[in-house]
DNA sequence: TGTAATTAGTTGCTTATTGCAAGTGGGCTG
DNA sequence: CAGCCCACTTGCAATAAGCAACTAATTACA
């Protein structure tokens, strides 16, 4: 881990591996819609492949997510999170509540709101499917 | 509100307001450091004039803080967050534990700490105290 | 009252990042 | 074996970040 950082603020840190328009739109399709293909990420908003690229591998760096090898078609690689990963989906979960009550994305309306009414229930039940999916698509060792 | 958004997810929303290196930063002095003023915010992590001056358009364009004169002193001006900026809180007190977990940043591990063990608690201490510090500074109408 | 110090904000310039579009190359498929 | 897929790569123009010096208004103090 470098230890160039601005600050000792865990704020701040955080803000240097996650914070621009992209990142956490790429582990959203990670985390929470168990997207694992190079094209099926931020292609909803349509990134670029070479931002997209470069934010796979920060992450990867980062240890938030893994790269493997597809176990059968030899183009595709499959991208996973970690459990360092695993641990921003409580970030992402707010951003959804805060997202749907001040700005004009609505899209998830329902989640949003089954947020608000049990936090931590939707973030267990998320977490686990995230760590199901990783197992179901981890190469066998 | 602007309608042109790059999808109907509210996190990709959000990023759009608040998705970058130094948003979060200033919102962060603001809202839990009790800042107010322009020489004060980022200056821990010493952020450029030029960059801070823009952040805090943006986020008062977008409704995020509120812009004041000082009552005595001619000179100062006052930031201080509206209602839809203490909402951010939550991301805020989660990038704190998640930093501290995975980063090399640990100056507020205390807090971590805290928060884990009472989340809810240490959010609504938290809205309560930015909450006063607003009454306290806005200009008397 | 005049001079220096504060505070907020601006400008100019350089470097880094983003976004778009087109291209490459290994690997499947019919 | 021809063509398509999928994951990348490259080149280039536009945008944003970062640095440092500068302005303008106000205040504090000798």
């Amino acid at each position: 881990m470098n230890n160039d950082l601005r600050s000792d603020c865990p704020i701040a840190a955080s803000l240097d591996v996650i914070g621009d328009r992209w990142t956490l739109v790429v582990l959203r399709d990670l985390l929470l819609a168990q997207k694992v293909a190079f094209s099926e990420i931020g292609s909803q908003e349509g990134i670029a492949t070479n931002i997209l690229m470069d934010r796979l591998e920060r992450l990867t760096e980062a240890a938030i997510i893994e790269c493997y090898a597809h176990p059968t078609d030899g183009r595709r690689r499959i991208y996973l999170p970690t459990q360092r990963g695993i641990e921003l989906i409580p970030v992402l979960v707010d951003l959804v509540v805060w997202g749907t009550d001040h700005t004009a994305a609505k899209g998830v309306r329902k989640i949003a709101k089954a947020i608000k009414h049990d936090r931590d229930g939707v973030i267990k039940k998320l977490a686990a499917k995230a760590v199901e999916c990783r197992a179901a698509n981890l190469p066998k060792a």
